[in-house]
DNA sequence: GCCAACGTTGGC
DNA sequence: GCCAACGTTGGC
């Protein structure tokens, strides 16, 4: 059994909120076709915690916690003609993109805004792809000491 | 709705 | 293998 690890999986809450997995349970994280955001589901493990973010909405942040329910297996949303998210370049035998199930854990008392996170940028240090500079990433690992700094920030 | 930043595609 | 064109992400 290998160690718990963290990350945050960014959602548009129009397209899927976390009460949108608090009402449906478990969750198939559909549609990442960015390969280092595929790169990062193959590696999570059952119980890695999750922190669920929304993006492009009023106030972005994290707003509640998950966990991996299940390692990654092949999206398939990429086989369905009717999908938006199909690749005609993946098939059955090789496929491209793959995921992972997310269950509900809780919300968060109340939310963590990017604006907040971003006063803390010292602490959570450079490399969190979260506030660098241009990353767009919408699967990202999560280091034990940025969990931890990140949740204390609920409390405030 | 705008646009900066980045990733991908495809012509050469 | 270069790079222009295009598409996407996501904050504002």
């Amino acid at each position: 059994m290998t160690r718990k690890r963290h990350w945050l999986m960014k959602s548009e809450p129009e397209d899927f909120s976390i009460d949108d997995l608090e009402r449906v349970g478990t969750e198939p994280w559909t549609g990442v076709r960015n390969y280092q955001a595929r790169n990062f589901m193959r590696q999570m493990q059952v119980g890695d915690g999750v922190l669920f973010y929304h993006s492009n909405t009023d106030v972005p942040g994290i707003y509640g916690l998950a966990e991996v329910a299940c390692t990654a297996y092949p999206d398939p949303t990429q086989f369905d003609r009717k999908s938006k998210y199909f690749d005609e370049k993946a098939t059955r035998e090789q496929p491209r993109w793959e995921l992972v199930d997310v269950s509900f854990v809780r919300k968060l008392s109340h939310g963590i805004a990017l604006d907040e996170i971003r006063l803390h940028a010292e602490r959570l240090g450079e490399e969190f792809a979260l506030i660098r500079k241009g990353t767009r990433l919408s699967v990202l690992p999560v280091t034990a000491a940025q969990w931890k700094i990140l949740l204390s920030l609920e409390k405030k």
